[in-house]
DNA sequence: TGATATCCGAGTTGTTTAGTCGGGATTGAA
DNA sequence: TTCAATCCCGACTAAACAACTCGGATATCA
């Protein structure tokens, strides 16, 4: 019942976005150096969260990212499902919903147990916006 | 954010010992070919689960496990963290509550999030008891 | 043109998972 | 007393996964 660390670090990195926000765009060595993590790895994170339409990029010199919403509008809950994909506690709850996952004739005893878990999963990570995880009020552009 | 095939089978296991609940012990070989799991496997399971006291354990020929408490007692919550250990959905929540995990001075911004996240699965856990999942009604022993 | 970015995909290293395997100790029954 | 069933214990292993690393291609601004 673990995160991955690149949810870990995904959304730490979105809180320094969250924190820059309207400011232009940042690049990933400025959040590597603040929050200690490896700039390859953000590289690697990134793509996702663009992917999910959190983010958007601005290449080349002068470029980096920046949160595509307001840090009011994006929830924890969205930066763990762009890295992670969608929670399921079991395999079982992955397969399409129609299709029996267990061979056996009866329904399986324990799914409800994990459709509840999920589901109380995503709406405590849905309860948290960006927002909430930087207390002090973000840094506007000067000008 | 997946649970071990271990805790899939530990509650399923403990499903099927609900059902034969003051019955007497039941081998791990009936477990087995019940659920279609291997019974090597099984054997590495049920070691955490007596040492969290969920059941007692009867060597020898007729021998087997069973339920230590009523099925309505025992809670899914008790088998998963028999089974895996305490819920940490990261590694920063497993060590001593009093110490700074990260290094950084000011407090790691997310943690609340993960520690509201690891209290909230241990309550939708614990909320569904052994009784719950098997809804037909348990076999008594005849005499 | 050159420095700075994002972008892309492959490689690497260590850990974890999901088992398997072989045997020992204990007990009930024939 | 022997036998078969059972729990018990520890080691082993193959495959998957995690957490990076590496090398470079591509885009953009000054």
């Amino acid at each position: 019942m673990k995160l991955s660390a690149k949810v870990e670090y995904g959304v730490r990195a979105m809180a320094v976005l969250a924190i820059y926000y309207q400011a232009g765009p940042l690049p990933l060595r400025e959040i590597a150096e603040q929050e200690k993590i490896s700039l390859k790895f953000l590289e690697q994170i990134f793509p996702d969260l663009k992917k999910a339409k959190l983010v958007e990029s601005a290449r080349g010199s002068r470029g980096g990212y920046m949160l595509s919403r307001s840090p009011a509008e994006i929830k924890v809950g969205d930066i763990v499902r762009a890295v992670e994909g969608p929670i399921t506690p079991v395999d079982c709850l992955s397969e399409i919903e129609t299709k029996a996952c267990c061979d056996r004739k009866d329904a399986c005893l324990t799914r409800q147990v994990w459709e509840k878990l999920r589901d109380r999963i995503n709406d405590v990570l849905d309860e948290v916006a960006l927002i909430e995880l930087v207390d002090i009020k973000p840094v506007y552009k000067s000008s």
